[in-house]
DNA sequence: TCGATATATTCCGATAAGGGAATATATAGT
DNA sequence: ACTATATATTCCCTTATCGGAATATATCGA
């Protein structure tokens, strides 16, 4: 086996940088490839590229305007990355967690001694 | 260029679904080589692959414990991952901001109508 | 229908992944 | 020093990437 396809779900189409920029690009609002291209300084058949991976992962979908093609972000897809991660949170509070008891601890021992 | 290596940071690093499982088990405590192997019914020499991914992108810490390696998780470098989602969470709260206000004027036109 | 603009697709070359099998290294116990 | 256990590394194979260049397709306007 070779690694998974870029197409293979979310965590693999934003593995790459370049469609992390096209997103945070498109987060912003819908923008043609041509656009994404002269914002993000990328030659047009990359951005087709890069856009296709994206939108068979369904983080992005089109709407036809004359020649153009504008593109949208789909947020939906990356929901489930967002869960996933989501798991995670409570091992990176603990310490300010842990921090806040400290500090909640000081006020038991001196209450009221806001100012001074 | 070929695609960015997996180990070149989290994003790639998490796209392989093994290493997202690793993790995850990992979350619970710190494991051997072997245990991880065995939860997730992998081959010794696989697991001490994405074992050494994981390491190059900072996502483990090893301990040495005899002839055994325990590996922890060190979720701080999810932390970036994390971040760039979170610029899109309003984008999927919209919808459901909507709803609540939708509900909120239901409440102004039909107060205290709660079990009917 | 023709030319221009916008976008998509194809072909190429270089790079590397991930599994499996085999082998190397390390550490413990005797 | 030797054996057993735990882990790491290497080699091979198939597959797929990404960028660049060239080409194909689509749509508009005259």
């Amino acid at each position: 086996m070779a690694r998974s396809p870029t197409t293979a779900d979310a965590f693999n189409a934003i593995a790459e940088r370049r469609r992390r920029d096209i997103l945070d690009l498109l987060a912003r609002g819908e923008r043609s490839v041509n656009q994404i291209g002269a914002a993000l300084d990328l030659a047009q058949p990359q951005v087709s590229k890069h856009l296709a991976v994206l939108s068979k992962v369904k983080l992005v979908s089109v709407r036809k305007a004359g020649q153009q093609r504008l593109y949208r972000l789909n947020a939906d897809a990356l929901k489930p990355v967002h869960d996933w991660l989501k798991t995670f949170e409570r091992l990176w509070n603990e310490r300010l967690d842990r921090l806040d008891e400290y500090l909640k601890e000081l006020q038991k021992e001196k209450p009221n001694d806001g100012d001074t």
